[in-house]
DNA sequence: TTGAAAGCGCTAACAA
DNA sequence: TTGTTAGCGCTTTCAA
């Protein structure tokens, strides 16, 4: 007796036991549930009844099986103790449920084995997959894709739909901000390196400062933490600019901390700019001026095309979604000193 | 042809391959990887091997279905965007790894109803839970816990095996704390009323002020939020002390702020202390004092419970498993003015 | 519109 | 140690 429950504690009722109560084959049972309209309205109100009375709920992972439909979706993100991602999965999340999926959300702690090991595990439950900030090339992107839908945030890797930030729009307002605030000269205090986000926003910074005849010059690149703005500190003074915006707000906290902790008073001496607005931003001292990158949406977009895209069994658009960032102006941005 | 497969493009490898091309029946293929040494070690060989060589992983589903064993666990909590849980996701999620099971993480935004729904939907796919900060009742985690081996984070249920922050040593010591520097009079800005941590805490400092014949007063309750800590402001000022407990940091961060628009000094004028220590409590102005939960430990300390409850299939200890908290000295508290 | 029957891929008695 | 066989609970073809 496989399973190992028929005895004793009854186990849950199946739709062989609503069948039998109803007096119509189990197939019409599943009917009933899994396609309705395909059975007669009367039979499939009795049989509703009948479950409703049995307690029947149907059994996903039996419904899975030969169907391969387990209504999970699974969330990659690279750290989930990173605040970047608490909107992003919340937003996620609301799409899933709404459409009554399940989200499944995996850590992968920045570390390539590690999201490599749960992809693996989530994989086989899952119907679909969006791709957070992966540490991934591009190729092991495809390759995963070929074997589960998947969207990829806040990235662009050709072929796989994704959906992302609209860097250049964000970092055009923050510029513009800085400039009408009678700054002139600006830092970018990069990020990784690799990251898709850090070659956008410098590239758009290129632009804006250049439209609107200022200058600006990279400085970097440095971790995307707290830790690493503390370490921008010091090449950003060297460069004597009087404002800087940082690769993400992680960075620009950390930078405010330890301009403080250098006696260079902002926005007086130099103004701030972070990028994304996660929680933390309002509590550092003075608040973060920073570029709002849609995050709840961000995820509830990526959640609805991944669905979508599931649903409709086709590739679907490749061109990315591009969500819009606005400018959140806080305490870390003050005219520039003359 | 159910499951729509394995026409055209091929289906992925099944033991039934595996079987065919060693030669061997399929049970055998079976045997070989979910109880290896009953099988011979030379055939169990020749099976992996070839295993191997077709590219064959074992399907998930198709093992759970006779057997329940997914290898998920779920973990519920409150609210995923409270930066409370990160560390705890973090901890749950690694012990989970560890033994090879996948952590499920469902955000109930605070609401009885959709956590009812997560849970619903969820359970059906897990062989274990744990309940972080649940706002069910506590009949109704016994009904869940009836279902499925469930442990309860940071809160006692009769009867269900619970870890929790030893919330009395770590008051005990934030209560030491301001005594050493000077401070008599104390005041504790409580959190919801329903909380189990908000009695606990509130208990253990009436019982170390009472011992260190300092003297302790209640205000609130306030949500455990930025703007309850806001809201805690004027009721503590108006109380007179010198210094304030928080319920947890996020009350405190908030109260802090709100000092300081008033023009409070911190810990001038008075002193603050958080509870839990998440992200942020260094990024505030001054830096928080604190009692550091085990944040960490306690998620990884739930799942080794569950794990180890699901394997022995026996209910095991119901006795709240106690981590201790320890104190981080910070910027918010300082000696009382005199 | 409904029923019978054959799977989905794996596990587990039981017998050999 | 291995094979045979009968499921797990559901879906889906096919025929009625």
């Amino acid at each position: 007796m496989p399973g190992g429950r028929r005895d004793g504690a009854r186990s849950a009722p199946t739709i062989y036991d609503v069948a039998a109560e109803v007096g119509v084959a189990p197939s019409t049972v599943s009917r009933a549930f899994s396609r309705p309209g395909r059975v007669n309205v009367e039979t499939a109100a009795r049989i509703h009844e009948a479950a409703e009375r049995l307690g029947y709920r149907a059994n996903p992972l039996a419904r899975a099986l030969p169907t391969g439909r387990t209504s999970m979706l699974a969330m990659v993100v690279s750290d989930v103790t990173n605040p970047f991602y608490f909107q992003i999965i919340r937003g996620a999340e609301a799409a899933a449920n709404e459409q009554d999926f399940t989200l499944l959300v995996a850590d992968v702690l920045e570390d390539p084995a590690v999201e490599r090991l749960a992809l693996e595990r989530s994989l086989p439950f899952v119907e679909g997959l969006v791709l957070g900030t992966s540490r991934m090339s591009d190729s092991a992107v495809r390759v995963i894709a070929r074997q589960r839908p998947t969207v990829v945030l806040n990235r662009v890797v050709a072929g796989i739909p994704s959906v992302v930030t609209d860097n250049a729009k964000g970092m055009r307002r923050a510029v513009e901000h800085l400039g009408s605030l009678g700054h002139r000269s600006i830092a970018y205090a990069a990020g990784p390196e690799a990251s898709w986000a850090d070659g956008t926003r410098w590239q758009a910074m290129r632009e804006a400062v250049h439209e609107l005849e200022m200058h600006a010059q990279r400085v970097g690149p440095f971790p995307p933490t707290l830790a690493g703005g503390a370490l921008a500190a010091g090449p950003v003074l060297a460069t004597g600019v009087t404002a800087v915006v940082a690769y993400n707000d992680l960075v620009a906290i950390g930078l405010l901390r330890r301009l403080r902790e250098l006696g260079v008073a902002v926005p007086e001496q130099v103004s701030v700019v972070g990028f994304d607005d996660i929680f933390g931003g309002e509590l550092c001292t003075p608040t973060l001026t920073t570029v709002a990158a849609p995050l709840a949406a961000l995820g509830q977009y990526a959640v609805r095309m991944l669905l979508h895209e599931s649903r409709v069994r086709t590739p679907g658009s490749t061109r990315p979604a591009r969500l819009s960032a606005h400018l959140v102006e806080r305490g870390s941005t003050g005219p520039a000193p003359t």
